[in-house]
RNA sequence: GCCCGAGUGGCGCAAUGGUAGCGCAACCGACUUGUAAUCGGUAGGGUAGCGGUUCGAAUCCGCUCUCGGGCUCCA
């Protein structure tokens, strides 16, 4: 079978399993009012409105309920009817009745199996018992249309798969994945933590988090130094009539933090870099000549987040942008959206991403400028892609009011995806902060603004490359890239001297010269995941080598400190894994 | 913010109304060792916080905080 068929064959499978777990619902609640219940990936939902609250122990109840469904061999039965009788047959069904009255047509379709009858337009498998292996995973509230002033249903989520072992499998990656959360490891690698007494959505960067920290940070300055950027620094504070001038207290307000007092005057902590550095831009006229200018920075925001959205370092509540503004003329803006891709790209790489997926976000409902500037911005952003043959999709209407962006999500090692790069045109900001620089003509004109990252922010893209190298960070990134086990006491002090000339040579290692066994030293430096334990006894002391052991368990035996040295010196150049 | 669940020494867990316990880590001591845990000993919490029910609360109830799974939102 195509591997397309083979996936309609398990949508439908997964889509009637949901059938059946409402189905099973309705038996142990038959005063259940049915939401809607879809496909996701790899599995299905379904919404409930329920007397009480659902339980764990109700999954099990609902699965051996399904089971009995399933065994019963109840075929499903297409029916079209017309929406009149549709709404006896859902008449106890508010959620349902308000999906009728927005079908268009006048006959809807509704689906059948044993005692349940859904509004559905299918396609489903023939009978129950073509629904193999499943399994009940969470209880979750979900407001009705994904709206929070209406009435919060509970959802149920389910897997399906054609057999056991596929089953077995996903709840197998799902525990992999459950062993690289950064959360998890976060902790036992000693790279940052949160605090109570602190606050929520706080991090903090513990110094083998740091270090990591710091050698992408010096990185990323590099990186962008050679492409003709700029570093600049902006305060932490502002007051709040720049925060005005610039639509944030207006537009932003609910992630702003209050305004607090210094002598008289309302200052906000800021929530992005850009007045900043528009300040920074308007100390003084700009001639057409000295544009594109790019400013980066390396900025820490703050924004309100609702305590229900955070999460580990992916949602936070300070982080750091790797931020930057160009300001260009209309003319250089694709080549600008260009390099800006071809940088991002080359970050992901350098990174170990080979996969991403790029998302084009057109003009929103409420937007700032005009349809022509827009539109002539999107589509220099559309031609810039191209330029680059770069496969898109395009999201309409999910710009920000300010301007079009381009997003680019990076898929990890497990092909999860996660929020990466982002490069955004504004209209707004250059508008209302009269932002321009003298033409050829003499006369001033509007500057076109883009913002964007190359990484996202510090925290975020930490987070997803702990998680992308399951804590093993290639040796350029490693925290500790090698750490030296002496046998016995006696080789001490040849530890602390090969220790030394590595540190000498720019590495980042230490000798573990606790009163300890050598296997203890070298289980402990593995389930830190440094890259190279360099084991000395007798024998390396004798020939002043080193016995090197990869974090992959490979023994690679007795080197000469220089061989070593200048291996491990090529992985880091090369930023090899 | 909303729905559901959880919070017990640094970490992982046990105790379900009747004297808070185990493993790892920590500390002390012995062992001097060849590729993922040497052995022995010592100390450490009154159960996230506050209030209540009870003769008695880690366990039951209420509020607050934090965390987790979702919804909504996002770098």
């Amino acid at each position: 079978m195509s591997n397309q068929g083979k996936n309609e064959k398990l949508e439908r499978m997964r889509h009637s399993a949901s059938h059946v777990m409402a189905e099973a619902v309705q038996s142990l609640f038959p005063e259940v009012k049915f939401g809607i219940g879809p496909i996701i990936e790899g599995g299905f939902y379904y919404d409930f409105d329920l007397p009480r609250s659902l339980i764990p122990e109700d999954l099990h109840i609902i699965e051996a309920r399904m089971a009995e469904i399933i065994a019963s061999d109840f075929p499903f039965l297409r029916e079209e009817v017309e929406k009149e009788e549709a709404r006896c047959i859902f008449a106890y069904q508010p959620y349902k009745l308000e999906l009728i009255d927005e079908i268009p047509d006048e006959r809807v379709i509704v689906y059948r199996q044993g005692s349940f009858t859904d509004l559905c337009k299918g396609p489903h498998v023939s009978s129950t018992s073509e629904i193999k292996s499943f399994k009940l995973m969470s209880i979750a509230g979900a407001y009705w249309r994904g709206d929070e002033r209406c009435p919060m249903l509970q959802r149920i989520y389910g897997v399906a798969f054609e057999t056991q072992e596929e089953l077995e499998q996903h709840l197998e990656r799902f525990a992999a994945a459950a062993k690289r959360d950064h959360r998890k490891l976060g902790r036992e690698l000693d790279l940052f933590s949160f605090h109570e007494e602190a606050g929520p959505g706080l991090v903090h960067w513990h110094p083998k988090g740091a270090t990591v920290r710091r050698i992408i940070e010096d990185f990323w300055i590099e990186e962008h130094l050679k492409r003709g950027y700029e570093i600049i620094y902006t305060p932490h504070i502002a007051k709040i009539d720049l925060w005005k001038t610039s639509g944030h207290w207006e537009l932003y307000r609910e992630h702003l933090y209050s305004p607090m007092d210094v002598e008289g005057q309302e200052y906000l902590i800021k929530p992005m870099n850009c007045p900043g550095h528009i300040l920074i831009y308007k100390t003084r006229l700009r001639s057409y000549r000295e544009l594109p200018m790019r400013w980066a920075e390396l900025g820490t925001v703050y924004r309100y987040e609702r305590s229900g959205v955070l999460h580990g370092l992916t949602r936070v509540r300070g982080f750091t942008q790797d931020d930057a503004h160009i300001f260009c003329r209309p003319d250089q803006l694709e080549d600008e959206v260009v390099g800006v891709l071809e940088f991002a790209l080359f970050m992901m790489r350098t990174f170990g991403f080979e996969e991403y997926e790029v998302l084009l976000s057109t003009r929103p409902e409420k937007y700032a400028g005009t349809i022509e500037t827009w539109d002539a911005a999107t589509e220099t952003l559309e031609r810039a892609l191209k330029r680059l043959d770069l496969p898109y999709r395009v999201d309409p209407g999910e710009g920000v009011f300010y301007g079009p962006k381009i997003d680019i999500g990076l898929k990890d090692a497990l092909g999860r995806a996660w929020q990466g790069p982002t490069i955004q045109v504004d209209f707004n900001l250059p508008e209302r902060f009269d932002v321009s620089y003298v033409g050829m003509d003499g006369v001033e004109h509007p500057v076109v603004m883009v913002h964007r990252t190359v990484l996202g922010s510090m925290e975020r893209f930490f987070g997803c490359l702990i998680e992308h190298y399951a804590g093993a960070f290639p040796v350029w990134l490693s925290p500790v890239q090698a750490v030296v086990i002496p046998i016995a006491d006696r080789h001490l002090d040849y530890a602390l001297k090969v220790a030394a000339e590595l540190k000498a040579e720019g590495l980042r290692a230490q000798a573990d010269t606790r009163p300890e066994r050598m296997g203890l030293k070298i289980r402990e430096a593995q389930l830190q995941k440094t890259p190279y334990m360099l084991i000395v006894g007798d024998k390396e002391v004798g020939n002043a080598t080193v016995s090197v052991r990869l974090r992959s368990g490979e023994d690679l035996a007795g080197q000469a400190i220089e061989a070593f040295k200048a291996m491990a010196r090529e992985a880091m150049e090369k930023k090899a894994p």
